[in-house]
DNA sequence: GTCGATGCCTCGTTAATCGATGCCTCAGTG
DNA sequence: CACTGAGGCATCGATTAACGAGGCATCGAC
């Protein structure tokens, strides 16, 4: 039997952190730019506010799924940049993998008639 | 422009919710039957615990998105049987469309190329 | 008699989000 | 010059849902 998944301990809490790791690759990216990004695809139906970027970025520094170093934007600001890792990619994968398999199964309960 | 939703305090918070009132759209059922129901028709891909599934249901209460009785179960158990209200209706049509645009402009994120 | 299923519920912890806030620099404008 | 808005970084505290672990009761089957 599949992995049974509690609603939300994998809906959400990781959703943030994927759609970063998927941004990053296309090419590093400071925070500011990753934010406003995500808003910008998703024709402003996604809001990325620095309260909740900011510590997505330390939790997925920590787990090794990103790198950070100090450098500069391109209106030469100073900006710490991200880059993917291939620990970041091996987990963007899965992360996706669950969110298509638990929105799927929602969905289909939804159009239910 | 179209409404900006954060991501999570939509996505996931009222996913249950959501699935509930769905359910009881099939008609009136108790707590028990309702969590079973979701695991059966998502082939165990959902989880759904009883101390998620009876916050989740005082909450539909307290909002008057759904009633409550004290019945009899299939099997002649002592069961509290819920039924959907109008408001409930209504909630669960808002409810469904903002997970649907929000998913859906995740998963168009993801799927790019 | 004991175990699993059916049925209800609560308590405490956890974890992510998010509004508010703070700080710095730079470009543009009045 | 002073001010404002955008670009950048970050933290703190409150909120809030989910969830594991419990607790309680009945019933049928072994």
């Amino acid at each position: 039997m599949r992995n049974r998944t509690s609603l939300s301990s994998e809906l959400l809490p990781g959703t943030l952190e994927m759609l970063i790791l998927k941004t990053l690759t296309r090419g590093p990216a400071h925070g500011y730019a990753i934010a406003r990004h995500l808003e910008r695809v998703s024709s402003n139906v996604l809001r990325v506010g620095e309260s909740s970027l900011y510590p997505a970025l330390q939790r997925l520094l920590l787990n090794d799924w990103v790198q950070a170093a100090w450098g500069e934007s391109e209106l030469k600001r100073r900006a710490r940049i991200y880059r993917i890792t291939p620990a970041g990619r091996k987990r963007l994968a899965q992360e996706a993998e669950g969110f298509d398999r638990i929105t799927g199964a929602i969905a289909a309960i939804l159009e239910a008639i």
